[in-house]
RNA sequence: GCGAUUGUAGCUCAGUGGUAGAGCACUCGGUUGUGGUCCGAGCUGUCGCGGGUUCGAUCCCCGUCAGUCGCCCCA
């Protein structure tokens, strides 16, 4: 090496584009396996879709908003400008849209897909927010009609998919839109996008600050706020059937609802609330709509999954109605911001369960075949690289959170966490 | 996109108008092969970048870039 100072390009973390630690990883790996496998066992079938789409299929729905990050060629010329502009996908929604389309003839309806991919966002990025997240989304799509029932089957899934995160208690909030956009509807009001943001802020502003930009900005009269804030208090089928609609929009957004929350009923008391304040103030939903709350993580507010129905999927891009549900995780959200407030306990650093000393040069030959004989025992297994002195092999060990440690030469192995040593034979022996 | 705030070793942070320090981490050692504790030694920095003021700036001023938080929006 020379003496003189190499040239180092000193690396800076993209805002907004995670990575985590191998420890990290581990874990996140593990969630990720375990809402698969939730999936799975719903018969929800697995796609996947490129990380590009072109922009006039991520822009056919109008979805400005989002910002939309573009791909171009750093090199490009005048030739790249004939080209299908290309962009990467902010949802796996859209993307679902047009593959069901492009495949209609070889899909079988009802279909049932799940999607565990990235997508990117061109947002200012903070905690809980980034531009590049993984989203694991659940939809259903059929033709003309899809049955209520599956409304209630989005929260029985996602309960499954999160309760067995060790995350706290979680409440699946529940509401229809057709009940408040009903309501607005009997009351004249046209431009409803923006009256149903503002009430979907109301848990972060309060009834009076909603009331007051109500009234100033989307120039709706006291009588009318009134009314639509006691709309938003109503809880439990119950009073929900008990609503006197003023239209049939809002009669039929009232027993949908009510039918839903039929449907869940066996769920663990609180784990589903019905709360016709959750409007989402993204216009394609138009029935049924969810969002997620984890109840035990107070550092935790935004919603960590959500969802809705929406009653014509994929019509931007084929001559054919189909209506869906989906629900989405925000995982990495879910997943940056526990880790961040400290939630997340990671302890290995490696899948390895077992580190077979190399006591010796002369030994590799018979340190391979111990662990060998372990790994078909159902363990993982690493080898140490070289016949260092003891003592730094085992500490190698302990560093990486592996919790046995085997030693050929003496055929014993030993538990790091209590200390102990035994006889055992690689070919029987288990880990605890 | 708007507003606020910050930018010093791998990390967390001190510090001064005269070219820098701590803790953690890392490496080695503590009588010749069994980790975690303890002790000792060692290593590390264009003090974000550019310009200005000054005899001299990491510290003052301007600009710029980047991070963080809030708003917007949303997973």
């Amino acid at each position: 090496m020379s003496k003189d100072k190499k040239q180092i390009y000193k690396p800076k973390a993209i805002s907004g584009f995670p990575e985590w630690l191998p420890e990290e990883r581990l874990i996140e790996q593990q969630w990720l396996d375990h809402i698969r496998r939730v999936f799975e066992s719903y018969g929800y079938t697995s796609i996947e879709t490129p990380a590009a789409e072109e922009i006039d299929v991520l822009t056919a729905k109008g979805e400005t908003d989002k910002e939309i990050y573009t791909l171009t060629r750093l090199q490009a010329d005048d030739s790249d400008k004939r080209e299908a502009r290309i962009g990467l996908h902010f949802d796996q929604t859209v993307p679902l849209a047009r593959y069901t389309a492009m495949h209609f003839n070889e899909l079988d309806f009802p279909f049932k897909r799940y999607a565990m991919q990235k997508v990117w966002r061109g947002e200012r990025p903070q905690l809980g927010r980034m531009r590049e997240f993984y989203q694991c989304d659940i939809d259903v799509i059929h033709v003309d009609h899809l049955p209520l029932h599956f409304d209630a089957e989005m929260p029985a899934v996602i309960y499954e998919a999160l309760s067995a995160l060790d995350i706290g208690r979680i409440q699946i909030k529940i509401s229809n839109r057709k009940i408040l956009l009903g309501l607005l509807d009997a009351m004249g009001v046209e431009d409803t996008i923006p009256v149903t943001r503002t009430v979907d802020k109301l848990d972060k502003l309060g009834p009076e600050e909603v009331t007051k930009l109500l009234m100033n900005d989307c120039g709706l009269s006291k009588d009318h706020c009134e009314k639509i804030l006691h709309l938003t208090t109503v809880s439990g089928v119950a009073d929900i059937r008990a609503i006197t609609p003023d239209n049939d929009q809002m009669k039929e957004g009232i027993e949908e609802l009510a039918f839903v929350l039929d449907q869940l009923s066996h769920l663990p008391e609180g784990v589903i609330k019905a709360d016709l304040s959750i409007v989402r103030g993204l216009d394609y939903y138009t029935g049924t709509v969810y969002e997620t709350r984890l109840l035990d993580i107070p550092e935790f507010t935004s919603s960590v999954c959500s969802g809705g129905r929406y009653d014509d999927l994929a019509g931007s891009y084929i001559n054919k109605h189909l209506p869906g549900v989906g629900i989405s995780i925000g995982f990495t959200r879910l997943f940056d911001v526990l880790r961040h407030h400290g939630y997340i306990k990671a302890h290995k650093k490696c899948p390895t369960d077992v580190l077979v000393i190399l006591p010796d040069e002369d030994m590799r030959a018979e340190t391979a075949k111990v662990a060998q004989a372990l790994r078909a025992g159902g363990h993982n297994v690493e080898v140490y690289h070289a016949p260092q002195k003891i003592g730094k092999q085992i500490a190698y060990a302990e560093k990486k959170g592996i919790g046995y440690v085997w030693f050929p030469d003496l055929g014993e192995v030993k538990n790091l966490a209590s200390g102990t040593q035994e006889k055992a034979n690689a070919t029987t022996w288990k880990a605890k």
